[in-house]
RNA sequence: GCCGGGAUGGCGGAAUUGGUAUACGCGACGGAUUCAAAACCCGUUGCCGCAAGGCUUGAGGGUUCAAGUCCCUCUCCCGGCACCA
């Protein structure tokens, strides 16, 4: 046969494909259904390198594997093309970000078809699209509807690179802005704020429930951060007498509420330290209320300047504690009695909690630190069990659980028991508090969806109607970020003013967009059902699908997961989707360096592009190559001469072709059946490199055999079809089989033909192999053990055999005596 | 610091979950072919040793007839979180 020309076959089925449409999803209810999904990209100017297609590869042979056992499958690709980045490349070139993004669109589609992939196009989706964001906007108003979308003045975080507000989730841990490095500063501005914290204990919960990789899990649970404790009150006494007698609107005494995990150390609380922000400081610190801090002076010094530190600063400073001590006030430790003293401190964080702790500093290692320097108490009131000893030093410090001491009532009880016993002894209540933060929707940029409100006078803000959806996105000439806070489209007097839809009244629109996540939060389900006007997705269609049965992607998997699975179990309890999970089973995709070991980065130059891949070496031995790199999820370099392991490999199927005789080879039908079982579950299980090696290994067997049966020949070919869809199809069609070769059925494996009917066993002496022997399968142990006693031969010849270890046809091993 | 995941030849990696460690591929070496080269084909290839043999899965200890796999201690690497009380 001639040599394999790639090019050429490539070209013939991609164009025969499509023309016959055979990976045109069916929405047959009749089918069982596998929705195989790849997070879809951001179409940057840059194009693909050849790390991107590997995530692509693997949902393409994994739904061209479900479609060859009768599934229905949705395996559809589309667009996230919203965003600042998108914007700033738009910027940067001097171009509407609307071309920009058609163009790269453009690019990325064209790449992607090189590689043979079976998606169904006529699926397309773009986030940019108004039949899209009609829906996204939709979404919105249900949030607003239900009070989980509402307007805050909070300060926000302001990106001054960027020119816009940015959720939490948007900067690095140092403070700098993810996309520009910019140092982010506090602003306030009015925001739209998503209540994400309203679904924090569902998404935690639920994360039981999911197929996902443990890391991933973990990296969710890390960032909803939620920490069971108590919240205690703390009495004020003031050296003013006159102050002690203020009551609060519900007649209570003046105190201070902390959050703990720890109550039971509270005999062990020597001091409370209070965050700069906290409302009794700001309070105290008042005009108003002059006198009631005889230093009143170094604590506003001390709250104002850790006001102007910036996250970077704070960062620098690591763990270095600084403090200063409230004066004329003391708090009464509702456990004792005991009077103890209160600081200011920055260790202390406004937002988490209450702002507010007790200070346990021989039980917390923070608070240990502040106390050395500040010269406070320190009091052991938890010791480990057994007593360990040495717990008299003041250098002591033990954040485990033990046994409680010095703690009256309490002591000699189990830490862990003590939590709720002293909570309730002394009026504390239980309390959950969380890290994360309810989500900043609002950006102050152009291309993004215009959040579909409208600000009235007299209504204040009111709610596009829904049949006025979408709220278009204005065309405009420029479309810069104004830098003052308000977004671009503030500016587009004609867009902006409207009437309000309560009273017809002059009202103007929301001026800010969405940000990035939007689109993405809930693209899956419009897959489902891409072109219907009437509905987000329809129920029936929503049945069918949901949820996504393989979502595979990398990098930003937490953000994007979290915001999506939050909307998702949104519009569960409103009753859009049927499922209280979005992505059944997550695949994490381990990246692709490039080959000298860095990132793949056109400032290094070392960016390898898989046209230029596809053209030399053939898509189907850059598709296997990819899988064959290694597991999945690891991360590995990309190596010009490995792929041509994988050539060598194509290019030797395509050679077998010649071999092939009408009967089957008997020899080869313990292996065929072997490898059409490994593939089968390797596929299954995402583990693409074992699958590629074991079609390989009887690849080369047929070699040495020198022949291989029409049969085995056909069932070779459907197991590489997956991963070589060119040339299996082309070797399909010449052995004179009607129709593709990715609309046939997988082939099944005979169990009673996986074993050979010998057993290559090992003989051991004393744990050591020394030889093997080839016995009947399932022979009887003396059978076997006569025959290891031949391959044995020397190592016990002269020698008590003490002990017999047989293992059917696995090994023997013989123990020598003493 | 906390959490999660790792460490196997020159390289990417495999190993039925306690049973022949290094499958498969790359690279390297030798041969064949060629005027020559590429490609293709055949053979060798964990380490030490001429050999007999010995040693080997990050380090050290343990359990077992048998440990890459289980247990204990430690080192290093990757990822996430990080003053979250």
């Amino acid at each position: 046969m001639e040599r394999y020309d790639h090019a050429a076959i490539e070209k013939k089925w991609q164009e025969r494909w499509a023309q016959e449409g055979i990976y045109r999803t069916t929405d047959d209810p009749a089918k069982p259904k596998a929705y195989v999904l790849d997070m879809f990209p951001y179409p940057s100017g840059e194009g693909l390198h050849v790390g991107h297609p590997k995530g692509y590869i693997a949902t393409d042979i994994y739904s061209r594997f479900k479609r060859m056992h009768g599934f229905d499958v949705l395996h559809p690709m589309g667009w996230d093309a919203f965003g600042l980045p998108a914007e700033n490349f738009a910027l940067k070139h001097k171009v509407h970000p609307r071309i920009a993004v058609e163009k790269n669109i453009a690019n990325f589609k064209a790449q992607l078809a090189h590689i043979g992939f079976d998606y169904d196009w006529s699926r397309e989706i773009n986030t940019t699209d108004p039949s899209f964001y009609k829906w996204t906007q939709w979404i919105f108003l249900q949030l607003y509807k239900h009070g989980l979308a509402f307007e805050s003045d909070e300060p926000i975080n302001w990106c001054p690179g960027c020119l816009t507000g940015l959720a939490n989730e948007d900067l690095e841990p140092d403070g700098t802005c993810e996309r520009c490095g910019s140092v982010i500063e506090k602003k306030k501005l009015p925001q739209w704020v998503l209540k994400i914290t309203a679904y924090a204990d569902r998404m935690l919960a639920d994360l039981d429930t999911l197929e996902w990789p443990e890391h991933i899990k973990e990296a969710q649970r890390n960032w909803i951060g939620r920490s069971e404790g108590a919240e205690i009150d703390f009495d004020l006494r003031f050296d003013d007498p006159a102050l002690n007698e203020n009551r609060g609107p519900a007649g209570e005494k003046a105190h201070i509420t902390v959050f703990t995990t720890r109550p039971d150390t509270l005999f062990g609380a020597t001091y409370l330290v209070l965050a700069p922000e906290h409302p009794w400081v700001t309070l105290a610190l008042d005009a108003a209320h002059e006198g009631v801090l005889p230093n009143a002076r170094d604590v506003r010094a001390y709250v104002e300047a850790a006001a102007a530190k910036d996250e970077i600063e704070r960062a620098a400073e690591g763990k270095e504690k600084t403090g200063v001590r409230l004066e004329g006030v003391m708090a009464i430790n509702p456990a004792n009695g005991e009077e103890i003293p209160l600081f200011v401190a920055d260790y202390v964080l406004g937002g988490y909690g209450t702002g507010a702790i007790m200070a346990v500093p021989a039980h917390d290692g923070r608070d240990h630190e502040f106390a050395k320097k500040f010269g406070l108490p320190i009091r052991t009131v938890v010791e480990p069990s057994p007593h360990a000893g040495a717990l008299d030093t003041p250098e002591f410090l033990f954040t485990g659980p033990g046994l409680l001491v010095d703690s009256g009532a309490f002591t000699g009880m189990p830490s862990e028991e003590a939590k709720a016993a002293i909570t309730e002894k002394v009026g504390g209540r239980l309390a959950t508090t969380y890290k994360i933060k309810d989500w900043v929707f609002s950006r102050q940029r152009y291309w993004g969806e215009p959040i579909p409100i409208i600000h009235c006078p007299e209504h204040g803000a009111v709610p596009v109607p829904e049949d006025q959806l979408p709220v278009l996105l204005p065309e405009v000439e420029s479309y810069e970020p104004s830098g003052t806070g308000e977004s671009p489209l503030a500016t587009i007097a004609e867009w902006v003013n409207t009437t309000c839809p309560i009273c017809g009244g002059p009202a103007k629109r929301e001026t800010n967009t969405m940000p990035q996540w939007a689109g993405s939060s809930w693209y899956y389900l419009r897959f489902m059902d891409p072109h219907d006007d009437a509905y987000l997705v329809a129920p029936e269609k929503e049945k069918h699908w949901a949820p996504v049965d393989v979502y595979v992607g990398g990098d930003h998997a937490v953000r994007h997961l979290i915001y999506a699975r939050f909307w998702h179990k949104f519009l569960y309890d409103i009753g859009v989707v049927s499922t209280e999970e979005p992505f059944a089973r997550l695949e994490f995709l381990g990246f692709i360096l490039a080959e000298d070991g860095r990132k793949m980065s056109k400032r290094y130059g070392n960016v390898i592009n898989p046209d230029d891949v596809v053209a030399e070496y053939g898509a189907d031995a850059f598709r296997t190559y990819e899988m064959f790199m290694g597991p999945f999820e690891n991360t590995i370099a990309w190596s010009t001469d490995s792929i041509k392991g994988a050539q060598r490999f194509i290019e030797r199927i395509w050679k077998l072709a010649d071999k092939v005789a009408e009967d089957d080879s008997p020899a080869l039908e313990p292996l065929l059946n072997q490898t059409i079982k490994k593939v089968g579950d390797d596929i299954e299980a995402f583990k693409f490199n074992t699958a590629v090696s074991q079609m390989m290994i009887f690849l080369n067997a047929a070699e040495k055999e020198g022949a291989v049966g029409r049969a085995q020949w056909a069932a070779l070919l459907k197991l590489l079809a997956p991963f070589a869809p060119h040339m299996t199809e082309e070797l399909w069609e010449r052995s004179g089989h009607e129709g593709s070769i990715h609309r046939s059925v997988w082939p099944s494996y005979d169990e009673s033909k996986l074993v050979q009917e010998t057993a290559t066993i090992a003989v051991q002496v004393d744990g050591k192999t020394r030889g093997t022997a080839t016995v009947e399968r399932d022979a009887d142990a003396a059978t076997v053990t006569d025959a290891a006693k031949a391959a044995a031969g020397k190592w016990i010849e002269g020698k008590t055999i003490g002990k017999t270890i047989v293992v059917p046809n696995r090994l023997v091993n013989f123990v020598l005596a003493e």
